[in-house]
DNA sequence: TGATTGTTTGACTATTTTTGACTATTAATT
DNA sequence: AATTAATAGTCAAAAATAGTCAAACAATCA
């Protein structure tokens, strides 16, 4: 279900820059509960997924989701590097990785080899340790990213 | 009943890249116990035998089983991940990192995402702790490397 | 045959989703 | 202004999955 309704969604993005529903409207379309959109919400809109969500209660009421803009690479890169902050779990670690994926800005090699560094087996343990050892990681890395050519091998002199 | 569970699986991985099951469905099916499953799993779609496995719990949960592909320059990542053990100082760690890019085996940019987290002072501080943090790291990152998942569609939101 | 290795089982744990009761906010009506 | 109606949000319990681990059992090896 939680599938279905953030396939609904995110179609609708395709088309648009932002979609706003009424919360009961689209419990009642899928025939779920309402709070189950707020759940879909919450984990598959986030703003590491490069989504923001904006909401109003009362008569004539909503939410709207609306796709994260970014002028270029550099600027998506500066965005994704405020979000992490100091400290960054596992699941929006791996969140921000697949944006940067989807978005062209990693390749599939560069996304595998981040996946693996964000991975909660490599740390400690201690959850607060770990998350901030893995926002450390993760923000160098792409402040790294900031400032390279994209992808070259050495020997490819073309 | 291992070897039966393991042909089925086998058998639809001819046919297709991935296999998607529910695991107590596939339990039932053979009339034996769910960790069952996982056994089989855990023992004959190992990523050394060319398999990669993805699940989810929960409502919806699955067990996804990916056919990969073995990468060349097989020799070289094996002989590095022997050299990097269960510990590894920053300096070794990092001349690993080289010999690859050196090699051809990595870009430029891989290279420099892997030094990055190499370096020390993303690390506890304890050097025992750090070492084997860091070899965790880099041998999962050049297990990785090993393998390549067949055509899988990016960012396909339909 | 005794030791070792591989398989089966099930109790317990972990994760994710679904549900609904209760709360909070805003707009409309009196 | 106060009250009521119409929304959306929160939170925790229940349900629906998958994972782990060790004990029991079976097969194979030396």
């Amino acid at each position: 279900m939680t599938d279905i309704i953030e396939a609904y969604l995110k179609k609708v993005l395709q088309q648009q820059e932002q979609v706003e529903i009424r919360r009961s409207e689209i419990a009642q379309l899928f025939d779920c509960v309402p709070s189950q959109i707020n759940y879909v919400i919450n984990t598959r809109f986030t703003i590491q997924k490069g989504y923001l969500v904006e909401s109003k209660r009362g008569g004539g009421g909503y939410i709207r989701i609306i796709k994260v803009q970014v002028l270029d690479d550099l600027d998506m890169l500066n965005t994704m590097i405020e979000i992490i902050g100091d400290s960054i779990t596992e699941k929006d670690a791996k969140s921000v990785v697949q944006k940067l994926y989807e978005d062209d800005i990693i390749t599939k090699r560069e996304a595998k080899l981040m996946l693996v560094a964000m991975d909660k087996s490599l740390y400690t343990g201690e959850r607060v340790i770990d998350n901030r050892l893995r926002s450390n990681l993760l923000r160098t890395m792409l402040v790294n990213l900031k400032y390279e050519e994209p992808n070259k091998r050495k020997a490819d002199h073309s």
